[in-house]
RNA sequence: GUGAGUGUAGCUCAAUUGGUUAGAGCACUGGACUGUGGAUCCAGAGGUUGGGGGUUCGAAACCCCUCACUCACCCCA
């Protein structure tokens, strides 16, 4: 097949059919974050390429290899964004909003752009739902937000997920226990896989996720991060983990979900479900201590998850509603004009009307609206301007009547 | 970035393994039925077999290059 121009790699058209699956999911999102005090923000999709190599983090592997950075006309270096959060923080300190009564708490529904390599669950261009809170210390809100989560999914019908949690502590307790893992993996240097042993290096906590058993045996041996947390960190992951409980939510404490972005302190949690395949998470998120104030901003925490929006779709099953349409039928000009002026006016009394301008026989017309599941078909033809009135068609069992305007109206109103 | 698989009509797939004019179902258009839908039957339209090159008397099939899609690694939503 010949293309002349094609959607470009890792994006795609969302076409009407799937359309509403996103309304819905999009409707259900909004409601359920403004019911948690969550206010809507809007950013752009650009920004300085500063902003996320300081925010999401010069050595994390969205910075280095998958940003789509250009220079402007002005020589400015921009990205579109490839995650939310970096975009917010800078929002909020630009416009002084902790300076606000209101909670500092948003929500966003937008495209982000990735340079990876498509496949299952992942596009260059996809979308994300993002809620972040700041200024709240207290674990209780990382608790209310899984448990946000965990109640927006069940309101979409989303089944078969596991909650995972865990803290990879803060700058302090961190580094002396990726210290003490590095020498345990060290020491097992001859079992490890070459992949493992280059993680060795760049990320230690990845070794846990290898799929070779040999590996997998060896990493059983290792130190947990939640074992090294220091006291701060010990006591919000404990509380946090008592909040979840007392919500009654059933989670899996994970250490070695670790997240890919830089900026994590203390809590991490994540949504998964296998039937998405290699790319199983539906939500990511976790606490950010420190980006705000490394912004050069005030001392204020923060917390948050994405969810990526084409995940959660692809668990959805669409559901095909009736249309309550009209569909008016003409036979020749006159006809045409007649069913224009009509159709204006019932567009007016909020019926959904649809009229093509093709001449066409009435079977085919009828063949045609039926097609389009149409709940009712106008018929104008010369007889029925000669006598001033119109016929309406009730599809779903063919009952058909003559009728003016007042008729026709009275007609619709009846129960299909 | 690395690796594997797949590209045939709008969609789902055939083509006896290299053989003549690339087929079918669904969908589409028209007709049977002149102004009354769904069912049935008939007909029509729709293809540079992703693209380019090569091997061959002959290529959708084999080889090379390229592009796209899919899946996995990496990483993430």
């Amino acid at each position: 097949m010949k293309k002349a121009v094609s959607a470009i790699k890792g994006t795609k058209d969302i076409l009407p059919q799937e359309i509403r699956l996103w309304q819905r999911l999009e409707g259900e999102c909004k409601h359920v974050f403004e019911l948690y005090g969550y206010r809507e923000i809007r950013t752009p999709v650009f920004e300085a390429t500063e902003l996320f190599e300081k925010g999401t983090g010069i050595t994390s592997d969205v910075v280095i290899k998958e940003m789509y950075t250009f220079t402007d006309k002005g020589g400015r270096s921009l990205t579109l964004r490839p995650e939310y959060t970096p975009s917010v923080v800078r929002a909020i300190i630009e416009n002084r909003l902790y300076l606000q009564p209101e909670p500092l708490r948003f929500y966003f529904i937008g495209p982000m752009f990735r340079y990876d390599k498509p496949q299952k669950g992942r596009f260059r261009q996809f979308h994300q739902v993002d809620i972040e809170v700041f200024d709240e210390k207290e674990p209780a809100v990382d608790a209310e937000i899984v448990e946000m989560a965990d109640f927006l999914l069940k309101r979409l019908g989303v089944k078969d997920i596991k909650i995972l949690v865990n803290s990879v502590g803060c700058r302090k307790c961190r580094p002396s226990y990726l210290k003490v893992l590095r020498e345990k993996a060290s020491g097992a240097k001859d079992v490890l896989c070459p992949d493992c042993l280059r993680k060795l290096e760049s990320n230690p906590l990845r070794i846990f996720d290898c799929k070779i058993e040999a590996c997998r045996e060896a990493a059983r041996s290792f130190p947990k991060i939640t074992d090294f947390l220091c006291a701060e960190c010990g006591e919000h992951f404990s509380r946090f983990c008592g909040y979840l409980d007392a919500f009654g939510l059933t989670y899996t404490i994970e250490p070695k979900l670790v997240r890919g972005l830089d900026y994590y302190t203390k809590t991490t949690f994540e949504i998964v479900s296998r039937r998405l395949g290699a790319q199983d998470a539906v939500l990511g998120g976790g606490r950010y201590d420190d980006m705000m104030k490394e912004f050069g901003g005030p001392d204020i925490c923060g917390i948050g998850f994405a969810m990526g929006v084409e995940r959660i779709i692809s668990l959805l099953s669409a559901v095909e509603e009736p249309r309550k349409m009209l569909f008016a039928a003409f036979l020749g000009q006159a006809a045409l004009s007649k069913g224009m002026e009509l159709v204006r006016e019932l567009r007016r009394q909020g019926i959904e009307c649809l009229l093509e301008y093709k001449e066409r026989s009435l079977k085919n017309q009828l063949s045609r609206a039926n097609k389009l599941g149409a709940a009712w078909v106008l018929i104008i033809g010369e007889n029925e301007i000669k006598k001033g009135v119109y016929g309406i068609k009730r599809m779903s069992d063919g009952v058909q009547m003559e009728g003016d305007l007042k008729g026709i109206l009275a007609f619709i109103g009846q129960p299909l």
